[in-house]
DNA sequence: TTGAAAGCGCTAACAG
DNA sequence: CTGTTAGCGCTTTCAA
């Protein structure tokens, strides 16, 4: 028969049922001198019971082990022996949304998942640093017991980034910020991608675009960004997209003063949505809107679909990123190797020994031609109607 | 103009570039001690201008900080501070699956959000500790510099949760293993669930149901699970919700020993796809395939699809979990709140001082009634060919 | 094989 | 406001 209920070895029970924070831990209950001191052995040879096993003979190590079971003692405390083994065993992962975000948006999930397979390999845990957006509070970077940082994504003068640059650590980079010196990065040519998406759609003959684009620089801005904002920007990969479009749209003689760029603080799909609002509500010529994120296209795509606009004969929607929504919705995007980020990040934070490796990674892009992106009829009316 | 390169502050650059792991770690550039030498002050008054600046006076402080800044002193030794405060200001969390996993499974995902919340608001780290589901490899359990665990629905055997009961600080289970005494405890009532959910079948009028469920015990099995299986099951949560279904055919007089069940090892959407084939392929009689997750159950609907099989026309397909993708999908389910689940769990360890608070949380469910399900056709044909 | 000695770097009484 | 004293619990030469 089924049942819940579960009768649990007693032996295992945790007597430890307090909670944690606030209070004082609870004592250990035996350290290993204490261990040592009732054998009557050195606590050296406690030690080498559980960290050299071959340094002692197989029934001393069992008489130890015994009597560390029968007193309760759970083995060498991993801070102790973090502070004198000077590593701790685990990679910081420093992001500069709310942790909880990391959870949320796809991108940073699927670069998640590929740290976490490195780190997995090499057996050091993954510490999520919490950042609290709100207080400029760089405890929690120096509070960290971790061998390295790896920062996912931040702006260039991000407190908590300039925190871990102090800590005497490794760190790597994904995406950015960029050239800081002495720090090892991975990430991806975002102008080369965005060039390339930004050439199929003038291809199709596309000329009055608009663009929505994630948060440029500190503080919450949402509404259109000028040039001054745009050329401040403090978060180099929306720089580098921005870049390549205004690149490709030179190509073709369309002013970049003329488009007209939409920020975002918030990365979400509603952004997106509102941002398309915003943008077609303020010029309704255009016939394509490119986004800097595939979560702001599709949020671009709901929009579009709310208000009856056929994607895409009235109007032509991109992305960036290539994460799996994305895909299955179709979308014509900028795809980037997420997961893979993600590994090399770790691996070139726990590659052993060799000294040879390449500090920055640039990993390849792919244009995907999905089904959001067409040639922009309005503009074959204006054309035949001049 | 917008450009990618960027001139770093000098003083900030990290030169510690080398890899991390295998090698010992770079000897910190100044400690302490040395600091307050230097300074010919004692390490209390250095210490304090970190921990309590209100304990020295601003220009000494200022003095200590500068000297510090111009000797590289990085600040205090968080495991060092660690080792003698008894806190490590990290929560460790535990998962049955590989650490990878976590970010793709969207149960799992928004479980994890909610954690992270909980960590965030409390200004812990969480330590995702790395389990290789291969080797029964305990040491990165023991291993972990953290000030409690959670552990996120393992099974009651767990190596890795044994380690975790034997290390002396607070655990909070998630979901399962059930009834570890000293254990806090959050999840939700899967049997109650369950039941619901097979009433609303039954109410459709099926009777010849089919079961696709997730990992039942150790070992790798997919395939028929039987009785011998059913009832040694190690995982509450797949027993429990098994058990809600079974009470809920036997109210309508089906016969609980006639139900194939379908077992799969790995959760995913192709776990569901083939294991709905595996099941229509030995039953070809079966009106309704009830699934113990939503992932499953997406794998069934995909397979239906497949199949040309119109659901719920030809099929009936229900879900557990009420994950956004089943949600958009319409799917028929269960749902639990994932995220309150994670911040609940967070808040249990967490919580300061209060020893009155409830050691057992119980979240609520909720039948979802989507488009997945619906009366049987053929059931009726069965009935009036009669 | 085993043990003695020497810290890892820091904080927390407590006394001045 | 500052310093002295005493470890936190462990690993690691080095010598016996």
């Amino acid at each position: 028969m089924l049942h819940s209920a579960t009768d649990f070895p007693a032996e295992l029970l945790n007597r430890y049922g307090s909670t944690m924070s606030g209070l004082p831990n609870v004592r250990r209950p035996a350290t290993l001198a204490s261990l040592a001191a009732e054998l009557g052995v050195s606590r050296t040879t406690v030690s080498n019971a559980y960290n050299r096993p071959d340094q002692l003979s197989a029934p001393l190590r069992a008489r130890v082990l015994e009597a560390a079971r029968r007193l309760g003692y759970p083995g060498p405390d991993p801070v102790a022996r973090s502070l004198r083994t000077r590593k701790a065993g685990a990679v910081g992962l420093l992001l500069t949304e709310a942790l909880s975000y990391a959870f949320r948006d796809p991108a940073a999930t699927g670069f998640l998942e590929g740290l976490a397979l490195a780190c997995e390999q090499a057996g050091q845990g993954l510490l999520l640093i919490p950042v609290s957006p709100e207080h400029a509070d760089v405890t929690a970077v120096h509070q960290a017991g971790v061998d390295g940082f790896v920062v996912y994504s931040v702006r260039e003068d991000d407190p908590h980034f300039l925190a871990v640059l102090e800590r005497p650590v490794p760190t790597v980079v994904c995406d950015q910020p960029h050239g800081v010196e002495g720090v090892d990065r991975v990430g991806v040519d975002d102008r080369a991608g965005m060039l390339s998406l930004t050439r199929h759609v003038t291809g199709l003959g596309h000329r009055r675009v608009g663009v929505l684009c994630m948060r440029l620089g500190e503080g919450r801005h949402d509404g259109l960004a000028d040039q001054q904002r745009l050329q401040n920007a403090t978060y180099p990969v929306q720089r580098d997209r921005l870049a390549g479009l205004r690149d490709g749209l030179a190509e073709v003689g369309v002013d970049w003063a003329d488009v007209p760029v939409i920020e975002r603080f918030e990365h979400s799909v509603e952004a997106g949505q509102n941002g398309a609002a915003e943008l077609l509500g303020a010029r309704p010529d255009i016939t394509a809107v490119i986004c800097t994120s595939d979560i702001l296209a599709l949020g671009a795509l709901r929009y579009a679909g709310d208000r009856g606009l056929a994607v895409p004969d009235d109007l032509t929607i991109t992305g960036f990123d290539g994460v799996p929504e994305a895909e299955r919705a179709g979308l014509t995007t900028v795809r980037q190797p997420l997961l893979e980020k993600g590994r090399v990040a770790g691996e070139l934070l726990l590659e052993r020994g060799d000294r040879n490796r390449p500090r920055r990674v640039m990993l390849p892009t792919e244009l995907l031609v999905g089904t959001t992106s067409g040639e922009s009829r309005t503009e074959q009316r204006f054309f035949s109607g001049w």
